[in-house]
DNA sequence: CATGCTTGTACAATGTATATGTACAATAGT
DNA sequence: ACTATTGTACATATACATTGTACAAGCATG
């Protein structure tokens, strides 16, 4: 079975009111927290992600630009974008705060649209283990 | 102690880069879910609440109509918006997969700001509590 | 080392979203 | 009736998101 193509790394969902930027910044960000993506992987090229999401090479360049500015890339003209070791961030009030009003947000959003507790409950148990479950070794 | 103006409903953060009528959308919604807000409830004028944020009247507005539309709020001109009864809304599949990639992306940004898995259990629990404290009578 | 290809970047152009200024329409109170 | 109050409509200004196109830096092959 050659030439299968790797299914993307990342999967955006247009038409869903959230820039494209923002969700492919927030799934390869999810992926650097968790390990998935370690230090020393090299992300596919802007234009290669772009046409597998199906939009254009500066949306996603603008994307490893933002993911780069936080410290999680390195990127090289000619080179490619790089995962590297990022030394971690401390918790800041400001951080602590935008978390806590985006999270109740979101979560009178998930209630409004009639997700049960359990499920909101059983849904953020299932993420945590996804995330941390690289770091906890 | 007469004159003592009521704090405002609720309170933004100009210059978060969430827009304004998003954020008092989203606060309002947390307010009606909770049942802070029950039916029959006046809330202030858009020019009210208005003055109250800083911001303009017609950007209240948009909340107000948007929350209305999701069949929270009865609008009318000259006599202002009132909280209705709001009947339970079904929980499809393209809810839960927005609230799981929107949550994901929440999580990831928490952690990448330096927030203890700790930290962030204990705002969720928190903020649930807030959330369903009035729903489980 | 020269040439061509691959990579990220810069910048202008376009469309959309957000916020505002101003005027209007419907309701309530007098 | 009249006036004040309330939400609404619409045009305008500005910022943001996405794209088209051209460029700069690194790599590979001869």
């Amino acid at each position: 079975m050659l030439g299968m193509p790797d299914p993307p790394i990342v999967r955006i969902d247009l038409g869903s009111g959230a820039p494209a930027y923002a969700q492919i910044v927030a799934q390869l960000r999810a992926l650097l927290v968790s390990g998935a993506l370690a230090p020393g992987t090299r992300l596919p090229t802007v234009r290669q992600l772009a046409v597998d999401l199906g939009v254009h090479h500066n949306t996603v360049a603008l994307a490893y630009r933002t993911l780069a500015e936080e410290g999680w890339l390195e990127l090289r003209r000619g080179r490619g974008a790089v995962v590297v070791a990022r030394e971690g961030q401390r918790a800041n009030s400001r951080a602590q705060e935008e978390f806590s009003r985006r999270l109740e947000g979101l979560l009178a959003k998930a209630a409004a649209d009639g997700l049960s507790p359990k499920a909101i409950v059983r849904e953020f148990e299932a993420l945590g283990r996804e995330l941390w479950k690289e770091k906890r070794r």
